[in-house]
RNA sequence: GGGCGGUUAGCUCAGUUGGUUAGAGCGCCUGCCUUACAAGCAGGAUGUCGGGGGUUCGAGUCCCUCACUGCCCACCA
């Protein structure tokens, strides 16, 4: 029994189903389209890579969330949608995963070796790498499953030796000894972004160095540099003052010996020295800094590198050799202090960067490393930073928020070339060979076996891995097929690329969405458009849009983190309130541009709300199977009007319902009010306003729909009386059964709205509430609907967003307030619930004939048990003003007296204050003269009404008995 | 040091190109198990829109300024 729903909506019951069910149909797998497809607008968005690594977190869910909202919208709204997932291979968060597996063994991955290690971190990815994509499973994620990608595929492999090679041969990569952030920890260069600085309570060292007089020898004078890191003094080459300086003019031209090293270095004069910090003397240790590296460049100045691969020092610092950084550290500072060098120790704050991934103090250090000349102009097409500007400044690339294009553009006018190469093993090996006889370098997109050079086979290819942002930031072009895009094989490229979307967190803005845009745009261009014209830069873009939606905080605003031990697991949430209700939480709360704090209290709302909709759904089936047993049609045939189940039957159910002119008010309402719903969803989703567009759906369904229209078609939902079928083919039906009969058809009419509004709000909740809105729409349908999911159907759109059915709404609107006014009135003088009592209303023509034509719905919703249409409220009775009516309870029970004078007061001191504000503007020559005249005579009605208001208000308190 | 946000009800947040007397959810108060729903229904209270100044007929909305607060970028040893 389809129709047999439990009390209460339980989430758990049906979610995993669901998911399941979706998958195993493969439901939304978008296939390459075919010579000859309908051509349709394409809707692509591809999903962030997580890392291999990853565990759901609460910002995924809230990505996903939207991700997939757009997604289903899109596909219901009848575009070819597609979302593609995938996972990345995090190069090092994946290295340091299998590391710490194997030290729990005991074993160093030196010591497996380098093949063997690679293959263990590929059985771990086969056996874990899979978590995040089985939560998003379960989170009911409309992705299509088969095209899933994982950045280190063979096709995407080709695709990154093959973006290397060419900006290689584009002179566009070029490798070079340059200071780069290293982490000790992880032993590889880091990129700029992946250095996070932490304020640190340090010091600055001063140390005194020696000035050397003729011969060499100490002259007995002193220069004191001021230093943060003294170890560093080790790689010490020179000490540069400004030129200026007039406390150490006498000193141009000299050297120094550098103290525990003894070497001799020169003093240099730059302009770059701040004669105000420290002591205007600055130590230049080329190799650990780079300010003092480019120093070194232009003085032309040795670089002493000091330190090994793990921060120890190196062979070059003598005594030192072997100790870690910081016990050097300690150790050369005693020994300074020992020779009276040091002069002073201060309290220095100061910024220490960091490593992102394990938070080791970074060492800046000369090494070898590759980059990309992001800046460097190719004949003919610019650099790949000025195409990425390009893209945003002509507005090919729309970002939402907008002031996030001022971010990016700032962050793209000062980009600096991009270190690429990691010391890792795990990821894109570089396809570099180096050769031992000429020692040139050879790369190449197929595997060289001797040098491009020379020819001699001494070759060995490099050691290092690219960066892991180097593959993910080709996504866009590789999953599409590009570099291999031959007319026979470039349907998909021709039909997804540009994908429509990027959502994402500003997090990722420098490391993945500006490296798309540049490596996007960069090779795009170079693939002919399908017609074989050359491709605009519009075309070349890996995305047209940018959504970048907010930080998911806890419900103090911190930032989620494990140490702090305030991170809400989703998958805990989810089991608790259910997916639905925590994909509502997180629409409800996206409104761009600020954080979201999470908050489950918002979440327990939400699950109300989906039992809310349970609930009418369990209301409705209940009456559609009253109606069934009488012999009524099922809801399955109510809603097809047919069986015909051609396609385009069903296609025209799936818009949304209209009913004639000549059923009920409530009838009519429910549907414009339903339609403007979806006017206001719809247009929200267009820009990204999840937040309107989920309070919308929630105002309608729960306000509207439920408070309302399901309290008024109880009136008319009877299907007890009737004859069966039986008794009707032997005999001519009785007065009473005529009756029935009438009632009845009024019913079927009742029952056919209600499920078609239903049935439109199902669609139109589903991409904010899949699982709910599946599991009902099926009861629906009895378990048999016209498409394998929901998620299939259309989504209701108006054909125009112009048309408001303003009447309507107005009329029921009218009847609304004085059904609250009614109840207002009940409270107040003490009406007990149940009790039915006469009412006189007082008011003009129209809304008497409203009142009257829907006596029904007064009397049952505000407990009248006569409406007394009177030309003046009696005397002695507490009555209710709006500009339409007045309204009194016939009630014996005697008025609360000083609580009737304390409302009414309060009444009176609020209108006066708004009247006030009306004629004040009223009489403001300037406001007739250039204020709209709608505005105007807006303001004049008001101030009419506000006027009368006040009157009866007035009139009602001096009526009161006094106490 | 440079840049970008935020400050609206007890809490979390909406509030479109300035336009009538500023909204929602949660929480709170009162009364109800009214047979879809107590995860519910009905009614109710609640704001110097961070401070100050300006522009305007009109400012929560635009401008200036101050305060508090958050973030991003840079990295002066």
């Amino acid at each position: 029994m389809p129709h047999d729903l439990p009390k209460a909506y339980d989430p758990t019951a049906i979610e995993d189903h669901w998911a399941e069910y979706w998958v195993r149909e493969n439901l939304f797998a978008q296939p390459t389209p075919k010579e000859g497809d309908k051509a349709g607008d394409s809707y692509v968005i591809l999903l962030p890579p997580p890392n291999v690594t990853g565990r759901l977190h609460m910002g995924h869910m809230l990505n996903q969330t939207e991700m997939d909202i757009l997604t289903r919208w899109q596909r219901m709204s009848g575009r070819r949608a597609l979302w593609l997932p995938g996972t990345d291979h995090a190069g090092i968060a994946t290295q340091m995963m299998v590391e710490r597996q194997l030290a729990e063994e005991g074993k160093k991955r030196q010591e497996l070796g380098r093949e063997a290690f690679i293959d263990r971190v590929w059985a771990w990815k086969r056996h874990y790498g899979g978590a995040i994509l089985d939560q998003m499973k379960r989170l009911g994620a409309s992705v299509d499953w088969s095209r899933e990608y994982f950045t280190m595929d063979e096709n995407l492999s080709v695709a990154v030796r093959e973006a290397f090679v060419k900006l290689y041969e584009q002179d566009l990569i070029y490798r070079g000894a340059y200071i780069v952030n290293w982490c000790p920890r992880c032993q590889t260069a880091i990129s700029d972004l992946e250095v996070v600085y932490d304020e640190h309570k340090g010091h600055l060292w001063e140390i005194k160095y020696p000035v050397l007089g003729p011969g060499g020898k100490d002259s007995g004078e002193f220069l004191t540099i001021a230093t943060t890191r003294p170890e560093t003094m080790l790689g010490d080459v020179a000490v540069a003052i400004h030129p200026e300086d007039e406390r150490y003019t006498h000193l141009h031209g000299k050297k120094l010996r550098l103290p525990l090293v003894n070497r001799e270095i020169p003093i240099i004069l730059d302009d770059w020295v701040s004669r105000d910090f420290g002591t205007g003397a600055v130590k230049v240790t080329p190799a650990h800094d780079p300010n003092d590296f480019a120093l070194g460049q232009r003085h032309h100045l040795p670089s002493i590198n000091i330190m090994d691969d793990t921060a120890h020092i190196n062979a070059e610092g003598g005594a030192y050799t072997g100790l870690d950084r910081n016990v050097a550290r300690k150790k050369i500072v005693a020994d300074l202090e020992e020779q009276g060098l040091l002069v002073a120790v201060k309290d220095h704050v100061h910024n220490v960067g960091h490593c992102d991934r394990c938070k080791t103090v970074v060492e800046p250090r000369l090494s070898l490393q590759w980059f990309v000349a992001v800046n460097k102009e190719v004949e003919g097409r610019g650099s790949m930073a000025g195409t990425a500007r390009a893209a945003v400044n002509e507005k090919k690339i729309k970002f939402t928020p907008e002031m996030y294009e001022k971010t990016y553009l700032n962050w793209m006018e000062n980009i600096h070339d991009w270190c690429i190469s990691r010391q890792l093993w795990w990821g894109h090996r570089i396809p570099a060979w180096e050769c031992s006889t000429c020692h040139k370098v050879t790369v190449a997109r197929v595997d060289p076996t001797a040098c491009a050079h020379c020819g001699a086979a001494t070759i060995t290819q490099s050691t290092d891995v690219l960066d892991t942002w180097f593959s993910s930031g080709l996504l866009p072009v590789s999953v599409f097929g590009w570099p291999n895009i031959t007319p026979e094989n470039r349907a998909d490229f021709d039909a997804f690329y540009p994908t429509s979307v990027l959502v994402t967190g500003f997090d990722i803005l420098f490391f993945w969405v500006a490296r798309m845009v540049m490596m996007g745009c960069w090779f795009a261009q170079d693939v002919p458009m399908k017609d074989g014209s050359p491709r605009s830069l519009a075309d070349s873009v890996p995305f047209r849009e940018v959504y970048i939606h907010a930080l998911v905080r806890d419900a103090n605003r911190e930032k989620m983190s494990k140490t702090k031990g305030n991170v809400v697991d989703p998958i805990e949430i989810v089991k608790q309130y259910g997916t639905d209700a925590v994909r509502f939480t997180l629409a409800s709360m996206a409104s761009p541009g600020t954080d979201i704090a999470f908050n489950v209290a918002r979440t327990e709302g939400y699950r109300a709300f989906a039992n809310k909709i349970w609930n009418a759904a369990r209301f409705i089936f209940m009456n559609v199977d009253k109606a069934a047993e009488a012999g009524f049609k099922t809801p399955f045939e109510l809603l097809r009007g047919t069986t015909d189940p051609s396609e385009r039957v069903i296609d025209g159910l799936f818009h949304l319902p209209i009913v004639g002119e000549n059923n009920p008010l409530a009838d009519r309402w429910i549907l414009a009010e339903l339609y403007r719903t979806s006017v206001v969803v719809n247009e929200a989703l267009e820009n990204y306003r999840f937040d309107e567009a989920a309070a919308s759906i929630y105002q309608f369904f729960w306000g509207s729909f439920c408070d309302w229209y399901l309290e008024i078609v109880k009136l008319r939902l009877d299907f007890s009386k009737t004859p069966s079928r039986e008794e009707l083919s032997s005999r001519q039906p009785t007065e009473d059964e005529e009756k029935a009969f009438a009632q009845n058809a009024k019913a079927v009419e009742a029952l056919g709205t209600l499920v078609l509004a239903f049935e439109s709000s199902l669609r139109l909740l589903s991409p904010f509430m899949p699982f709910l809105t599946e599991e009902l729409w099926r009861a629906v349908f009895d378990g048999n609907p016209p498409r394998k999911s929901i998620a299939l159907a259309r989504y209701p759109r108006p054909r125009t967003t112009s048309v408001t059915p303003a009447p309507v709404i107005e009329e029921m609107e009218l009847l609304q307030s004085l059904i609250v006014e009614v109840r207002a009135l009940r409270k107040e003088a003490g009406v007990e619930e149940k009790a039915a009592v006469p009412v006189e209303v007082r008011t003009n023509d129209r809304l008497k004939q409203l009142a009257e034509e829907n006596r029904e719905i007064v009397e049952r919703l505000a407990r009248v048990s006569e409406v007394r249409f009177v030309p003046s409220i009696s005397a002695g009775l507490a009555k209710h003003s709006t500009a339409q009516f007045d309204v009194a309870v016939v009630y014996e029970r005697k008025i609360d007296i000083p609580a009737e004078r304390e409302r009414l007061t309060k009444e009176i001191a609020k209108l006066e204050k708004g009247q006030a504000a009306a004629e004040r503007q009223l009489g403001n020559e300037g406001f007739l003269a250039k204020a709209p005249a709608q505005v105007v005579e807006g303001l004049k009605k008001q101030h009419a009404e506000t006027t009368l208001l006040l009157e009866k208000a007035r009139a009602a308190l001096a009526a009161l008995p006094p106490e």
